[in-house]
DNA sequence: GCCAACGTTGGC
DNA sequence: GCCAACGTTGGC
């Protein structure tokens, strides 16, 4: 059981759209490292839901992993900006995995406030530079975002 | 809107 | 294989 956090812009795909369709498959992904990890998911992991570039950006709600190493059907689709057309279907190139919807929160967990309660070692996201849509979350960082996400 | 950081592309 | 040019991400 490994624990995870997901970027999206809500402007694209935000946790009240994901609220309403309830389970999606996690297309679009096209960077190796991201994607790397993606394949790492299994059915029950927990990923945490991040509005990035928004006002403010932040953890806005929890997904559950559903259907692990899905390929992403938007590489074979040419009518998608996601269209990939090195890959093939023999050897599909991106894979993702399939979440369904638990939680979106009482209350965002801010960028600001994850700087204030986390270093850059122990959450990836707030490595300097760091671009990657999809990275693990330490266990014990995971249950502390939880729990502020639900303090009064 | 700016721009730093990073990934990808393509000429050589 | 190198690396300059370019495109994208994403906070501010």
């Amino acid at each position: 059981m490994r624990y995870w956090l997901v970027k999206s812009e809500p402007s694209t795909y935000s946790i009240h759209d994901f609220e309403e369709e309830k389970v999606a498959i996690w297309d679009g992904v096209r960077n190796y490292q991201a994607r790397n990890f993606l394949m790492q998911m299994e059915p029950g992991d927990l990923v945490l839901f991040y509005h990035s570039n928004a006002k403010p950006p932040g953890v806005v709600g929890l997904a559950r992993v559903r259907r692990a190493r899905v390929v992403d059907p938007t590489q074979f689709d040419p009518d998608s900006p996601y269209y990939d057309p090195k890959s093939n279907l023999d050897r599909p190139r991106w894979i993702t995995a399939e979440l369904e919807h638990v939680e979106t929160f009482p209350q965002m967990v801010p960028l600001s406030e994850l700087r204030e309660r986390f270093s850059p070692e122990e959450l990836i996201l707030l490595r300097r530079g760091n671009r990657l849509s999809v990275v693990p979350v330490p266990e014990a960082v995971f249950k502390e975002i939880v729990r502020l996400a639900h303090e009064a």
